[in-house]
DNA sequence: TGAAAAACAGCAATCGATTGCAGTTGCGAG
DNA sequence: CTCGCAACTGCAATCGATTGCTGTTTTTCA
């Protein structure tokens, strides 16, 4: 592959004067800047960013650092982040980390590239992440606690409050509350608000329906909704803590004979796209996902022009979706 | 941040040793390997990958090319991806790609970056991919044709085959089909295999019946389900050319007060979370995007290792899942 | 036309590693 | 005690660009 010095050589030009004369805004004359494209054209030359990015000590490249296995969560960042990263001019590399080493094999390997910047979408919540990276290559954290480094979360405690008191307008007082993972940013966040909301109305919650499951699947919703309308005592709503699950209690239901929402009301959280695609559609708040991919470069960014920038933590506000899976606690639909 | 010139200083070896110390099996001794080790460790040294690869002339970067959104095919295919790469010791570059201007865009970037070999994976179909690359930066194409490539397939003519000899199988006759956007590999080789099925089992298919769309979207399967369903002669069966628009099919017929699969069956192509998620669960061939994925960074690596290797066309099988959404033409259950 | 200023081109050092070759050290055997 | 060989270490060049400084050419204007 040829080099700045083929270029050089065959026009007789000095290397330096070919490398000005290939960017733009350097001290040239027009007539040996045409040259030297010309034969770059010719040659097809390509600049190696490898060697530039040595010799000026700064990268072009992001690492991000998501879930092992591709999904719906890190998807929509990362295609927020590839938006901004592309807007501002950067290159993503990737790594999908399977657990916490793993997590630390990723940190070598963006220090190792000298990545500009890190962010990090992984939903697996290491105690304190900071000191991965060596203290010396920037990062952000997406639905991750973190005092000292900046962040970006939804704002699951609203959310969550708003779908709660939506089902306690509708008169509902017999809830179950679906939980995910216990170490998940947004399980806290969301069942927090949860209690809080009940507290607030004199509503109490039955320990027995508050279900907390290992992961978001479909399956365990399926399950609890079983095992929730099983039962001759079974709950009016169900709010879900994320839709995949919401997804499965109202397969749970329907196969058991129950009509959603005329005998029990959904909400799940999210806004996946299978709230959109249950029948009936599923009431939901959005998780603003792809703006938080965004903002999170955006704030990397700064970051990388300013490293002695406070700190920042960012909220990003998602929207509720009204749609079809809830009802008055009578049955009369909404 | 540190380099082998701090070690080399502070432990006054010569950077060549320290080097040498820091790789195994290289010829240095115990002592001074360990003393090394332990000031790297000290200081926080962090090898620097650039600097390397600028001098030993290549990378451990494999560009991944794939659609602007992510969505279930490339990230079932980056999922393959990650992992082969990964388990081979590559690191993934990844681009989203708009159009074919970004796919140039992609690929200047993948050369700039000189990496060791590029996956493109993006579902645009460029009529001559080969001369981006400037020929030489090794590539695999996944779900494109290009003779002159190494390419990596499934064999949807087989899928459709025997999704389509299914259908034939249960009686049915009135058979309409669904087809996905025009210059889109899947959609030809599928549409051909169903042709070539019902000439061969002598069954014609009405023109009005096969109906093109310009892109794989649920809605779509939903408009032409409600078109399909809302005449007094209906096909007794629809072959979608994948999973969402059967989705969006079943959804048009549960409207319109059809039973699936008594009153019309449905099957789709692809095996996507959807297939299985739909009520009735959808019967349906998988496309085997993981173990392409991967195949095709073995392929990729085999390349890297031998550039002069004859070209090679992958096929991955993927395999046929009977669920519950067909039924004998006269609608007995399956 | 000539002098000062501006524009342009080139030298050489540099980024952080690797590696062939040469020089040095250490060890064992005679 | 000395020689020979193996093991180890260091020198210096190299990868492909960038850039401060210096030197040269061109332009401008009196």
């Amino acid at each position: 592959m040829s080099t700045i010095y083929d270029i050089s050589r065959r026009l007789n030009i000095s290397p330096s004067t070919v490398s000005r004369a290939l960017r733009p805004n350097t001290q040239v004359s027009a007539k040996v800047r045409e040259r030297v494209k010309d034969e770059a054209e010719r040659i097809g030359y390509r600049p190696n960013l490898i060697a530039k990015q040595l010799k000026v000590q700064k990268s072009n490249l992001l690492g991000l650092l998501v879930d092992e296995k591709w999904n719906w969560f890190s998807s929509s960042i990362a295609d927020g982040v590839q938006a901004a990263a592309r807007r501002l001019g950067y290159s993503i590399l990737v790594w999908n980390s399977v657990g916490s080493t793993d997590e630390r094999a990723a940190m070598e390997l963006f220090c190792a590239m000298r990545a500009a910047g890190v962010i990090v979408a992984s939903t697996e919540m290491l105690d304190d992440p900071k000191p991965l990276l060596g203290q010396e290559i920037p990062s952000v954290y997406i639905c991750r606690v973190a005092e000292e480094c900046d962040t970006v979360v939804p704002d699951d405690y609203h959310a969550a409050t708003c779908l709660a008191e939506y089902l306690l307008d509708l008169g509902h007082r017999d809830i179950a509350v679906i939980l995910g993972p216990p170490n998940s940013f947004h399980t806290r966040a969301r069942a927090q608000a949860v209690r809080d909301v009940m507290r607030a109305w004199g509503v109490s919650l039955r320990d027995d329906w508050v279900i907390q499951r290992q992961s978001w699947r479909v399956e365990n919703g399926y399950e609890v909704g079983m095992k929730l309308f099983g039962c001759s005592e079974r709950p009016t709503a169900v709010l879900s803590l994320n839709d995949a699950m919401a997804y499965g209690v109202n397969d749970a239901a329907r196969e058991l004979g129950l009509r959603v929402p005329g005998d029990v009301s959904i909400v799940g959280h999210d806004d996946h796209d299978m709230a959109f695609l249950m029948r009936p559609r599923l009431t939901t708040f959005s998780l603003p996902l792809n703006r938080m991919g965004e903002r999170a470069v955006e704030l990397l960014v700064e970051r990388i022009g300013d490293p002695d920038r406070t700190v920042r933590h960012d909220t990003i506000l998602g929207e509720m979706f009204v749609r079809d899976s809830c009802a008055h606690v009578g049955g009369r639909s909404v």
